[in-house]
DNA sequence: CCCATTTCTTAATCTACATCATCTTTCCTG
DNA sequence: CAGGAAAGATGATGTAGATTAAGAAATGGG
């Protein structure tokens, strides 16, 4: 069953019987993004939560200088949406685009308000969700203020292993916030030091 | 009433009748809290979450290096938590100490889970409580990678006019992501230009 | 209302990271 | 499988903001 990852993710959090399932069903669609293909621009009202079955997408900004700022990546088993214009429904920051190849399925925002109505506990499911990200990202600003870059990619490899391996090196650069050619001397000062 | 900034600040969200606003307050448990009294000590496990009605709060991390990072104020009207120890109920990270004499209602993690399951609709209020903190966050996380420290007090100025007055300048440098001495010498610069 | 403590200011020096430029390597795509 | 584009490496130089130190101003507790 194609939902099979999806299904469990939620019951990680909130246990469904089949009625529930079938009413979840209901309101999915699946998608295939190629690689660069973006799901979102910036400027655009984000439509969906996304959740990505297989490949990887990031979640990125532009500055007024025009640098690209990671704000996330969603490899399997993760969702992503520009939270802002999702929920405030007005033209939001964020760029989605596609790593690689990749399958993901896609809630729309008023399927999603629909399931809060017919199944309140989905409510739980996204709430929970939701206070796992913002933790997330309070981490994130602290760990921006006080940690060195270096100490900073130390705890993303060890917080995202499998992500290491095949993601292009700026990519983690612009996620870790330091530039392309920083991040390569990082590294290869790390590896010479080990 | 002395609730009535809280009812206030919930009605912006769901809509309570009376029976429901009783079974509220029977959850709730007021607080007062002295200037330089920490209500939450980094380590502890985070059992309320707190909302100011007058005075102010702060949450703020201690780095390895003894250095403070300010998180967020909680001025009236404000809610403030450690949200992973919250959730958790583990040893979390944050202080929260009252940078004046305060006023604040608790509601207890046990309360707050009892009122979910009395009035759903607290599901909802807290799940969009979350989602603008959420939001807030990520939005801190883009400024900090990729604006100047003069940029961030720009923002912070005019997304917290009340605050700049009666905030002693080394918690907005510390909220900011500067040292005091470069918050002063930042704003002896911004003053001399203008 | 006074003194101790905290907060703010200013200056000199230092450093983590950025920028710019160039070269090499990798890797999609036709 | 070739070649063009994107990604990565490396060197020289620049800069925002940190650190240290010391004095001046503010402030709140007794």
């Amino acid at each position: 069953m194609p939902y099979n990852l999806l299904v469990n993710n939620i019951s990680k959090y909130i246990q469904l019987n089949e009625a529930e399932k079938e009413i979840l069903f209901g309101y999915l669609k699946s998608k295939t993004i190629k690689r660069r293909e973006f799901i979102l621009n910036e400027g655009e009202i984000c439509k969906y939560s996304v959740f990505v079955t297989s490949g990887c997408l990031r979640g990125f900004t532009v500055d007024k200088n025009g640098v690209e700022h990671v704000l996330g990546f969603a490899p399997p088993d993760w969702w992503i949406a520009d939270m802002y214009s999702l929920i405030s429904q007005k033209p939001g920051i964020l760029n989605i685009e596609a790593l690689e190849d990749t399958e993901a399925i896609l809630l729309s925002k008023a399927n999603q308000e629909k399931l809060y109505r017919e199944v309140p506990k989905f409510e739980r499911f996204f709430r929970i969700l939701t206070e796992n990200s913002l933790v997330a990202n309070q981490q994130r600003i602290v760990d921006n203020m006080s940690l060195t870059a270096e100490e900073r990619y130390s705890i993303f490899c060890k917080r995202y292993p499998t992500l290491i391996d095949h993601l292009p090196q700026k990519q983690i650069a612009s996620y870790i916030g330091v530039t392309p050619e920083f991040f390569s001397r990082m590294r290869s000062g790390i590896l010479r030091r080990s």
